[in-house]
RNA sequence: GGGCCGGUCGUCUAGCGGUGAGGACGCCGCGCUUACAACGCGGAGAUCGGCGGUUCGAAUCCGUCCCGGCCCA
């Protein structure tokens, strides 16, 4: 298995077990230089001018000839990652003066590096974060790590075994030493491969699950749930791991079906009477601890067994032939051989019916038959061998009646990937029904949200069914159980410190509890140990409880909803507010991105070859990151692309904009003279705005991503650009050119902001191009609308303009005009409104069409003699053939009419309709009559231009 | 066996009672127009998984089945 998920952090398969390159960011010392002194502003203006000083061959100055025309990630990241660093952007206030947003980092497990599901995680952090920053909020985004104790003791071990060291054979001390360089090691690339992602993690409150104060949060939460009595130890079933040799909890453990060997085996009547009973086994090698066969009371086929006996085969032990109502009569012989410390059901079978012997473990702790109830032939045997030499054996002595394939179910190991034992032992427990009201509560009334909202069902369901948790493990590399047995009188003693001498008889020797605690039993303190519990640290007081938990969805039961119990337990508070789970990255056939398949990029090569906002662009965009998606190259390429549009659109931008251009400091005034596009323009940015903030609300990045996208490169780039660049070039009028200077750098200074928590480089750097007040973009202030009116007319507009436009490029190719590259062309409006929208536009739908010349018709002036129709809404479009060009033809025009007709035979039928006629909406009927109406309108004009006489398709 | 998610142009997706079903990638055609060819403009391409139902009206709501994925037993 190549399953890592044993840390929060730690939620996708597919961390990268070969080395990881040389981390290719090389951090300047900028930040160290200027640390030491103090002063925020004086640290960030060193910051920013540090940063300026970056490429090689650029000037200081701010002159748009600074930008040079490709955009290479590496060194502008590296640049503004130091800038930040120095300017401590990141850092958190000590005391902040207004409500907090916090989120503390699922910390990654130190068993490996960072894969591309955690930097999924972190861009959608750190998104959240950058935006309630530049909100003005006091921001705290936590970052730390998970000792994670299994996981990196499984690790270790197999990367000791790789150089033929045996863990398991070293002391106690040395198996620390060892995991404590591996943690060293893996912890230095984790950060590293942070800091190349741009992440603005608050370094200064890093936390380790595994540092002295974490230790005592631990203890102490253990030790209060002891006092309590909802610790306890107790013999129970758990599930095995025979090859790490330990206990497991229910939900490390893996179920597959497996193709497997069923055995009926003949157990012979003890009185030596033919026959015997048939048992169907699939582990024939716990026969040895078999203490019974077991049959259905109502199972007439075995009634007459019941109370006789009959003989164990190979070992010849008489065992008696008992009824029980939980046996299966459905499967295999309807019998079932009882081998109570080897599985459950068995075991509680043998708890309803006393008097049967409990038999010694015959399978031991490294999964090898063993015990004097083994025949010594077999002792010692591993039970996957044991299976096959026991199963010789029973035919070999007749006892097998007849076997056959068998599909079962199979528990694994997910660390180990080893069969599960379910053994009898002696654990340590959580007693989880007295702490799951509180969390269910929570989520049922809305005091945690969880995002997407489909989520709690499954919530729910499991918070139900719960099992006490098993939280002890016999490994080294964990935190210890604090408990403490005397060793005169026995008793035990559970404490934050170990005690000098027995509290019960004062005797001074006193033994350790061996185990340590399931990891997750210092995980789920996370949001509030990270912060200083059981301190009332003033970080605790001003930043618990948090604000969001990004995190994915197969981790909910492991850790989400334990830390929701915890936090109600040990604080009387949720953990946090809200939860937002995000989704499986697959790639282009649709599988998991894992290790194993070797289809998981690694991202820290991934940011190093197209660069930290590529990467989390292509994270958020443009697949939904609260569903699974699809993360392919092509993903990455579209990503990139997309940043290097936003960065020709500043170049585009500071080309037009003169020395000296003042800062954007407030909305441009528009006058009801402005142009169209301005109009416009601001009105589309507003909306995206609105679009971006509600979506944020809603914790949908995507969409907040994909609707900055379209405006950027749809609306700014593809349109206002082009409209306005007659008026950026001052051919129309000084004031003209001024005004549309103000909206382009104000629209493009406001979307630089809002880009900048996905790509937080690139528009750094470009914000720095453009004139822009403050040191900052990472400073600046989250846009507000104040001052930017919505504009339903402008935006209806330029609709109607764009429409005709696109008719007018159109008919252009459709007459092969790129002989000519300006024929002449002609509108007739259809009605007044349209008539006076464009023939104020005309100038912008003579340059965007590329005709070369745009005449109004009256409305009963004649088509001009050569010249391709269209017809739109807006009115009749003609442009001219060009001599001895293209055939006149009237397939495009008749396609059109075909089209049309259809959809007014339907709007008609919809219209005699009594149905529709008496039950819908009086506005919807409107809509539908006018939608006919103007149908028929351009119908008609259609046929006015097709040649008369010929073959009209029929309506 | 139970639960959840998804099935919409070749691919990834938006839309979640009234639309000529939107976008991106890919494809085809035209264009190097000094921000961008990592680009622009245009075009083709979808009976919205199947079948039933509710409704004046269904991609959208309900039922059922099929396919893919995930989780739990």
């Amino acid at each position: 298995m190549d399953d890592d998920r044993r840390a929060p952090g730690d939620r996708h398969r597919g961390a990268a077990d070969h080395p990881v390159p040389r981390a290719p960011v090389h951090r300047r010392r900028v930040g160290a230089r200027v640390r030491r002194d103090g002063g925020v502003r004086a640290r960030r203006a060193r910051a920013v001018l540090a940063a300026r000083a970056g490429p090689p061959g650029e000037g200081s100055g701010l002159t748009p000839a600074d930008l040079p025309p490709r955009f290479e990630p590496g060194a502008i990241e590296r640049r503004w990652q130091a800038a930040w660093e120095a300017a401590g952007v990141a850092r958190a206030p000590e005391t902040p003066r207004a409500a907090p947003f916090t989120v503390v980092l699922p910390p990654p497990n130190v068993t490996g590096d960072l894969t591309l599901g955690h930097l999924l995680g972190n861009t959608v952090m750190d998104l959240l974060v950058r935006v309630h920053r530049m909100r003005g909020e006091p921001t705290l985004w936590l970052p730390g790590i998970d000792h994670a104790g299994l996981a990196t003791q499984a690790r270790v071990r197999s990367f000791l075994e790789a150089q033929g060291v045996r863990l398991d054979g070293l002391p106690r001390e040395e198996i620390l030493t060892r995991v404590e360089r591996w943690k060293r090691e893996h912890e230095r690339r984790i950060a590293e491969a942070w800091a190349a992602a741009g992440l603005s993690l608050d370094r200064t409150r890093y936390r380790y699950t595994m540092d002295p104060e974490y230790g005592r949060a631990t203890r102490r939460a253990f030790v209060a749930l002891y006092r309590a009595g909802l610790v306890y130890r107790g013999e129970r079933f758990v599930n095995w791991d025979p090859q790490l040799r330990t206990a497991l909890s229910d939900l490390e453990v893996e179920h597959a079906e497996e193709p497997g060997r069923l055995l009926y085996l003949r157990y012979p009547w003890a009185d030596g009477s033919p026959g015997g009973v048939l048992v169907a086994t699939v582990r024939p090698e716990t026969i040895f601890g078999d203490v019974a066969v077991a049959v259905h009371p109502d199972d007439e086929r075995h009634r007459a067994a019941v109370g006789r006996r009959v003989r164990v085969p190979l070992v010849g032990r008489e065992v008696p032939v008992i009824a029980d109502a939980a046996i299966d009569r459905e499967f295999g012989a309807g019998s079932l051989k009882i081998t109570p410390r080897h599985d459950l059901l068995d075991y509680e079978v043998f708890r309803r019916n006393p008097g049967l012997p409990m038999p010694p473990d015959v399978i031991d702790a490294d999964g090898r038959l063993a015990s004097d109830w083994v025949p010594e032939a077999f002792r010692g045997l591993d039970r996957n061998d044991a299976r096959e030499r026991v199963a010789d054996a029973l035919r070999a002595q007749g006892f097998v009646e007849r076997e056959e394939p068998f599909v079962h179910s199979v528990a694994r190991s997910e660390r180990s990937d080893a069969v599960i034992e379910p053994r009898l032992s002696t654990q340590w427990f959580v007693r989880m029904g007295p702490l799951a009201p509180a969390a269910v509560e929570a989520v049922r009334s809305g005091a945690i949200r969880l995002y997407p909202p489909r989520w709690e069902l499954t919530f729910y369901r499991w918070m139900e069914a719960l099992e006490d948790w098993c939280i002890s493990r016999q490994i080294v590399w964990g935190h210890p159980i604090p408990v403490y047995y005397c060793g005169r009188c026995g008793a035990e003693t559970a404490a934050e410190e170990p005690p000098p001498r027995c509290p019960a008889c004062g005797h001074d020797r006193l033994a350790a509890d061996p185990d340590v605690l399931d990891t997750w039993f210092s995980s789920w303190l996370w949001p509030f140990a990270s912060l200083g519990w059981p301190e009332e640290s003033p970080d605790l007081a001003h930043y618990y409880p948090t604000t969001v938990l990004v995190t994915g969805r197969d981790i909910m039961f492991f850790w989400v909803a334990r830390m929701m119990m915890a936090g109600f337990y040990f604080t009387g508070r949720p953990p946090f507010a809200a939860v937002q789970f995000t989704g499986l990255l697959r790639d282009e056939r649709g599988r998991k991105l894992s290790k194993h398949l070797g289809n998981s990029p690694d991202p820290v090569q991934l940011i190093a070859e197209r660069g930290a906002d590529a990467a989390r662009f292509a994270l958020l965009f443009p697949g939904p990151v609260e569903q699974d998606s699809v993360f392919a190259d092509a993903t990455v390429e579209n990503a990139r692309h997309f940043l290097t549009k936003v960065w020709n659109l500043v170049r585009f931008a500071a080309s037009h904009l003169p020395e000296g251009t003042e800062p954007p400091d407030r909305p441009p005034a528009l006058s009801p003279s402005s142009p169209l596009e301005n109009r416009w323009v601001l009105a589309r940015w507003r909306r995206t705005l609105e679009e971006v903030d509600a979506a944020l609300a809603a914790y949908e990045v995507t969409r907040a991503a994909t609707a900055l996208h379209g405006f950027l490169w749809h609306d700014l780039a593809d349109r206002y650009v082009e409209v306005s660049k007659d008026a950026l070039k001052g051919e129309r009028g000084e004031p003209v050119r001024r005004e549309s200077r103000a909206v382009l750098l104000f629209v493009l200074e406001r979307s630089l902001r809002l880009l900048h928590p996905a790509v937080p480089h690139v528009t750094e750097e470009l914000w720095h191009a453009l004139p822009h007040r403050g040191d900052l973009l990472a400073l600046a202030a989250w846009p507000t609308a104040d001052g930017v009116r919505d504009d339903p007319e402008a935006v209806e507009a330029m609709e109607t303009v764009y429409d005709a436009v696109r008719t007018l490029r159109n008919l252009r190719a459709g007459v092969g005009a790129s002989a000519d590259p300006s024929p002449p062309a002609w509108v007739r409006p259809a009605g007044a409104a349209a008539a006076r929208t464009l023939e104020a536009e005309r100038e912008t739908m003579l340059r965007q069409s590329r005709v070369g010349s745009l005449r109004f018709l009256a409305p009963d002036a004649p088509p001009p003699a050569d010249a391709a129709p269209a017809v739109t809404p807006a009115g009749e479009f003609f442009v001219a053939r060009p001599p001895g060009g293209a055939a006149a033809s009237d397939a495009s025009l008749r396609r059109e009419r075909e089209k049309l007709a259809g959809l007014l035979r339907k709007t008609e039928e919809r219209l005699r309709d009594p149905g529709f006629r008496s039950r819908a909406p009086p506005e919807v009927l409107k809509e539908a009559e006018e939608k006919a109406r103007e149908l028929g309108e351009r119908l008609r004009r259609i046929d006015d231009h097709l040649a008369p006489g010929a073959d009209r398709p029929t309506a």
